[in-house]
RNA sequence: GGAGGGGUACCGAAGUGGUCAUAACGGGGCGGUCUCGAAAACCGUUUUGCCUUUUACGGCAACAUGGGUUCGAAUCCCAUCCCCUCCGCCA
C-alpha cells in the first residue's frame, strides 16, 4: 500500500499513476472523504481521552465526586471508538486496494501490445521439420499424461512419467544450485499454505481472492507463487540494515484459479492450476532496489542461457503491470512448437509498497527505522521450462535431446 | 482429541484493579569515563504506531488478538490464536 500522508498531499500524482495503469480514479475521492472523517474522529476520540485521563488523575488524588462526571465521557469514548472503529474497516479497504504507482522509467501502455521489448538472446532455432507442440512431444514420448490427470484432478493438472517427472526434477536441482552456488541465494522450502494476513502482505488479497484456493474451514489459503511466503518471512520485523540485501529463493507448487481463462491456452503446461516455480526474492534497502531488479533478472536470464533457450525480455507497459508492482520485466522463452515467445518469468520492483503491508523495515546506522524494498521474480516457471527444453530440443522423429547444463541431473543425453 | 501451564520490551523476568507501566530487576546492544589498548568497573542510553498541515520540551494508543465488566484493566470475565508439558492418535 502506499503511505497515508503520501497520498493525500500528492493526490495529483496517485490520480496519474491510476489513469496511466486504466484504473478508476473514482477510489480517490471515497479515500478523501474516509481519510478526512477518520482524521477527525482519531483528533476527537485522542481529546475525550486526554480529558478522561486528566480526571482520572483527580479521581486518584481523592475526589471521588467526580466519578459521575467521567462515566458520560467514557460512554461518549465507547461510542465514537464504536464508530472509529467502522471507518477505520472501510478506510482499510480502500486503502488497500489502491495499486502501486508505476516508476517514471516505465512506459505507458493499455495492453500487453504496448510492452517494449529491451531485449533479444540468441536466434530461434531453424528447424528442416515443422516443430511440434510440447503437448504432443510430451505425450508421444509417454512422460506427459494430461488426460490421466483430468481424471483425477480437473482440467489444467497435468502429470509426468518417467523421464518426464526427473526431468522436472533436474530442472528445480539445477535451478535451485545455480540461484544458491553461483547467486548467492539462500534456499528456503516454505509452507504451502498461508493464512489471510500473509497473502495481504504481499498484496493477493484482498482484491485478488478470486484466483486463489482456499481451504474449507480454515484460514489457509494456496500459496499462489512463492513470493508471499518469502517475502513475508519478515513481515512484523525491523531488520538490521547490515543485513541487507536479503536474497531468497525456494522451489513451491503454485496454485492458480485461472478464473477468467475458459478456453484460453487449455492444451499443454502453459496455463495450469497447479504448476512448479522456483522463485527469487530479494529484501534491499531503498537506494539499492532498482539496481537489484537488474541483476535479479539477469539472475533469471542465466538459467535460460545455461539451458540455451532463446528468450527476449520486455519492460511491461502501465497498463499491464501487476497491482503491486512498480517496475516489471517479463521474460519471453522461444516455443519452437508454438512458434512464439511465452512468459516464463516475471521479474518485479515492489518498492516499500509491499513493506507497508507487510510491514518490514530495516534499522539504519543513525537507528532510524525505514521500510525496506522488495523484489521477486521466477527463476524460473519449470513446467514451462520444461516445455521450451521440449520444444526447442525436439528431433526430426520425436526425440528430445537434454541440454548440457541438464545431463549431471538426467544421466542421460536423450529422451526417447 | 483430552488434561494442565503459559503469552509483558532485543532476551530473561517482576507486576494479579488506582502511589501513573515505557514498564522494576538481571542480561544484551549502543555511547562515554578509565586504559598504550583491551577486560573489569563506573556513568548514561536503548519500543512502536497514530494525531496535531511542519515541529515540540505536545497529545493519544499498544502487556498475544478481539470483545466485555468497572469511574478506572497487564491485572477480573468471555471468545479466538499461538507456545510448552502429559495422555491418546498418527506420517
Amino acid at each position: 500500500m502506499l503511505e497515508i500522508k503520501f497520498i493525500r498531499e500528492n493526490i495529483e500524482l496517485v490520480k496519474e499513476g491510476l489513469e496511466k495503469r486504466g484504473y478508476s480514479t473514482s477510489i480517490l475521492d471515497s479515500f478523501q472523504s474516509k481519510e478526512e472523517k477518520r482524521r477527525k474522529l482519531i483528533q476527537e476520540i485522542d481529546e475525550a481521552r486526554r480529558e478522561r485521563n486528566k480526571i482520572q488523575e483527580r479521581i486518584n488524588k481523592g475526589e471521588m465526586e467526580l466519578i459521575e462526571k467521567t462515566k458520560d465521557l467514557s460512554e461518549k469514548i465507547k461510542y465514537l471508538e464504536e464508530i472509529a472503529r467502522d471507518v477505520e474497516k472501510e478506510f482499510d479497504e480502500i486503502l488497500y486496494s489502491i495499486p502501486n504507482i508505476p516508476h517514471s522509467s516505465v512506459p505507458y501502455g493499455k495492453t500487453p501490445e504496448d510492452n517494449q521489448e529491451i531485449k533479444r538472446w540468441e536466434k530461434p532455432k531453424e528447424f528442416s521439420f515443422t516443430p511440434r507442440p510440447h503437448w504432443e512431444l510430451g505425450k508421444n514420448l509417454g512422460i506427459l499424461d494430461q488426460e490421466r490427470s483430468v481424471k483425477l484432478s480437473s482440467s489444467r493438472f497435468s502429470m509426468f512419467f518417467g523421464k518426464g517427472a526427473l526431468l522436472e526434477r533436474a530442472l528445480i536441482f539445477f535451478m535451485l544450485d545455480l540461484h544458491t552456488k553461483r547467486h548467492g541465494y539462500i534456499e528456503i522450502s516454505p509452507p504451502f499454505l498461508v493464512n489471510s494476513k500473509t497473502m495481504t502482505g504481499t498484496g493477493q488479497l484482498p482484491k485478488f481472492s478470486d484466483d486463489l484456493f482456499k481451504v474449507d474451514d480454515s484460514d489457509l489459503w494456496l500459496v499462489p507463487t512463492a513470493e508471499v511466503p518469502l517475502t513475508n518471512i519478515h513481515s512484523d520485523e525491523i531488520l538490521d540494515g547490515a543485513s541487507l540485501p536479503i536474497l531468497y529463493t525456494a522451489y513451491t507448487p503454485c496454485f492458480r484459479k485461472e478464473a477468467g481463462s475458459y478456453g484460453k491456452e487449455t492444451r499443454g503446461l502453459i496455463r495450469q492450476h497447479q504448476f512448479d516455480k522456483v522463485e527469487l526474492v530479494v529484501i534491499t534497502k531503498q537506494d539499492d532496489s532498482y539496481s537489484y531488479l537488474e541483476t535479479l533478472t539477469s539472475n533469471a536470464e542465466e538459467v535460460l542461457k545455461r539451458l540455451e533457450l532463446p528468450y527476449r525480455v520486455v519492460v511491461l507497459c502501465t497498463g499491464d503491470l501487476g497491482f503491486s508492482a512498480s517496475k516489471t520485466y517479463d521474460i519471453e522463452v522461444w516455443m519452437s512448437g508454438m512458434g512464439k515467445y511465452v512468459e516464463i518469468s516475471s521479474c518485479s520492483n515492489f518498492e516499500d509498497f509491499q513493506a507497508r503491508r507487510g510491514n518490514i523495515k530495516y534499522r539504519t546506522k543513525e537507528g532510524k527505522t525505514k521500510y525496506v524494498h522488495t523484489l521477486n521474480g521466477s527463476g524460473l516457471a519449470v513446467g514451462r521450462t520444461f516445455a521450451a527444453i521440449l520444444e526447442n530440443y525436439q528431433t526430426s522423429d520425436g526425440k528430445i535431446i537434454i541440454p548440457h547444463a541438464l545431463r549431471e541431473y538426467m544421466e542421460e543425453e536423450v529422451i526417447q
